[in-house]
RNA sequence: UGGGGACUCGUCUAAUGGUAGGACAACGGACUCUGACUCCGUAUGUAGAGGUUCGAAUCCUCUGUCCCCAGCCA
């Protein structure tokens, strides 16, 4: 077994500001980030980047700290299931977090407390404006907005009219709290925000229904933030024009620390779509069967997939961290998951379309038990037996009566290598009426187990399984869910859904697996040699019919 | 046509004024009882035009292309 040598992260241009912040003493050497999911939906591999990023930092720096927080200020959208899968996601993925999980939903007292203090500084009002109005008021791109007419209400007034929000005294929609500062700035995200709206009715998962008011992200997040003493807040790249109202929070609440806001471009993974929105659309619509299912870039469908924590961490490290807009070959995924195996899992035969094989001189009742390695390097990962006997099953397409050029397998009296068998030539073929070939009738050579022909190459290897000992197996091939490289991104489509694959999943259910197989447990990894990498599905394998998911194929640089 | 960002091999990403490097992919070869793994080798890139400099991917100017922003979502 190759020892996988200590391999450094990669750095990227945030570990870098890190380094200087470091060298500059300017958080007094501490080093805090914080992954803030909403727990609307379940983690996806673009959530991976994130999380690889600023656990990753807290992993290698001294002191690093890293807080799972829950930004849970949109109830409506939010669960206590979104919640579990997250924190188990996360744990699964190798990551610990600061402490305990951390909830926006509670500083819910403390935000109002910051809230009022704009209030009383004149920064906030509240604005009975509906929300097309604000929208209206809010002007456009290149035109700047009006102010509201409650824009200059006297303080005493926002006062009372904002606890009587908080009081439940108006309905939805009626009247918001807005930041005052600048109707006419450039950026649209100063045109006096929004900071609370009102949602009667929605229990919170955390707060039940204590609150009427909820806070919006722009507003929590910084605060969160700093209450939480976080010093490098790192985000996606569509928050970078949300940074000044990030830093107009920070300076204009009474905070007891100073957090700054680093972005990075958000991961995009070709022939899949990283949005939670999409995801959720997929999920509901019935396009997949759940947010594990194992086509689903979620990483609760790469795990059901096979995927190794080890495999993820590597893609994320592989893909860096940068401000450009990136799209991302699925070979990189690709390669991970195939190097991590290759290393790890045991080799097993699955012969997956099944052509009966009769080794005619072989004894009719004898069973050879045939002594294999597990894996052709790491001999820690054991051995195991083989039966061997006059029928077997090979793959179909290991057969061809006409052989294309260059073809290595087995064709009329021609000769191939049984894997870690004998050398057999196939003597006869038996077709149907229909003129399908059902088996192939083969002599073998007694002199060839362990050892090679005298004065010939057989180049040719195939699988096999013992048609007598073999076991019944169902066997999941999965392929790229979308037929375009960028779904989401093709305009010249109505939607996105257009470039579904309907291939993406076959199930194969006359499989026959080697009887070795016949105890392996749901989420078990192998190698089916020839074939790929495959799992025990974690949900629906029983020991009476197994389930095997393939999680990639291998390398293949004939192309079958 | 407002504001904010980004442009380096096919893809991702380094190089922070001093030899454009790595990974994945591709191609060729070696090895092989997995057409796998491994090993060796090859080709491919600084968006464009000017300027500063002994020297520019890097600094300056202009141009082009792409992405994001008008939720009481995050």
């Amino acid at each position: 077994m190759n020892t996988p040598e200590q391999k450094t992260v990669p750095s990227n241009f945030i570990r870098q500001i890190i380094d200087r912040d470091l060298a500059t003493e300017r958080y007094g050497g501490r080093v805090h980030t914080r992954f803030p999911p909403e727990p609307n939906g379940y983690l996806h591999i673009g959530h991976a980047k994130s999380i690889c990023l600023n656990f990753g930092i807290a992993r290698d720096y001294p002191g690093g700290r890293c807080n799972l927080r829950f930004d849970d200020t949109n109830p409506h959208k939010e669960n206590e299931e979104f919640v579990r899968s997250i924190e188990a996601d996360v744990r699964w993925l190798g990551f610990q977090w600061h402490d305990r999980p951390y909830f926006a939903s509670d500083y819910f007292e403390q935000l109002y407390g910051f809230a009022m203090e704009l209030v009383d500084k004149g920064l906030a009002y509240v604005c009975e404006l509906s929300a097309e109005e604000i929208r209206g008021y809010r002007g456009t791109l290149t035109e700047p907005g009006r102010d509201s007419p409650y824009r200059n209400r006297p303080i005493a007034e926002n006062r009372d009219l904002f606890q009587r929000m908080r009081a439940g005294e108006f309905p939805d929609g009626s009247k918001v709290l807005r930041a005052k500062i600048d109707m006419a700035s450039p950026n649209i995200n100063l045109r006096d925000p929004t900071l609370y709206r009102i949602r009667h009715g929605v229990i919170h998962h955390q707060t039940g229904a204590e609150w009427c008011i909820y806070p919006m992200y722009d507003f929590t997040h910084p605060l969160s933030d700093a209450l939480e003493s976080i010093t490098h807040s790192i985000c996606t790249l569509e928050f970078e024009d949300h940074r000044p109202f990030y830093d107009w929070v920070i300076e204009h609440c009474s905070v007891p620390s100073v957090p700054r806001q680093y972005e990075f471009a958000r991961l995009n993974l070709q022939y899949t779509v990283v949005s939670k929105r999409k995801l959720t659309q997929l999920v509901e619509e019935g396009h997949v069967v759940g947010w594990d299912d194992p086509r689903m870039p979620t990483l609760a469908g790469l795990r059901r997939r096979g995927f190794t924590p080890a495999a993820i961490r590597e893609f994320c490290d592989r893909i860096g961290v940068s401000k450009a807009d990136n799209s991302v070959e699925m070979g990189v995924l690709e390669s991970c998951i195939r190097e991590d195996l290759d290393r790890t899992a045991p080799r097993a035969m699955a012969v997956l379309h099944p052509l009966k094989v009769v080794i005619e001189e072989y004894p009719e009742e004898q069973v050879e038990e045939l002594a294999v390695a597990n894996h052709p390097k790491a001999s820690d990962l054991g051995s195991r037996i083989i039966p061997f006997c006059r029928e077997l099953y090979i793959d179909r397409s290991d057969f061809e009566e006409i052989p294309p050029k260059g073809y290595k397998r087995l064709i009329p009296g021609g000769e191939v290598r049984l894997r870690n068998a004998y050398v057999i030539t196939c003597q006869r073929v038996i077709k149907n009426e229909q003129g399908e070939i059902i088996e192939l009738r083969c002599s073998y050579d007694p002199a060839t187990l362990g050892a090679n022909p005298e004065g010939r190459k057989v180049k040719g290897v195939i699988h096999w399984v013992s048609a007598r000992h073999a076991i019944n197996a169902d066997v999941r091939l999965y392929d790229r869910l979308f037929r375009h490289p960028n779904p989401d991104g093709d305009r010249s489509v109505n939607s996105f859904l257009e470039h579904l694959n309907p291939d993406s999943l076959r199930v194969l259910s006359h499989c026959m697996v080697e009887p070795s197989l016949a105890h392996a447990q749901p989420g078990d990894r192998f190698q089916f040699e020839r074939e790929g990498y495959f799992v025990v599905d974690l949900k629906e394998s029983t020991p009476q019919r197994m389930v095997f998911n393939r999680s990639v194929t291998l390398r293949d640089s004939w192309g079958r």
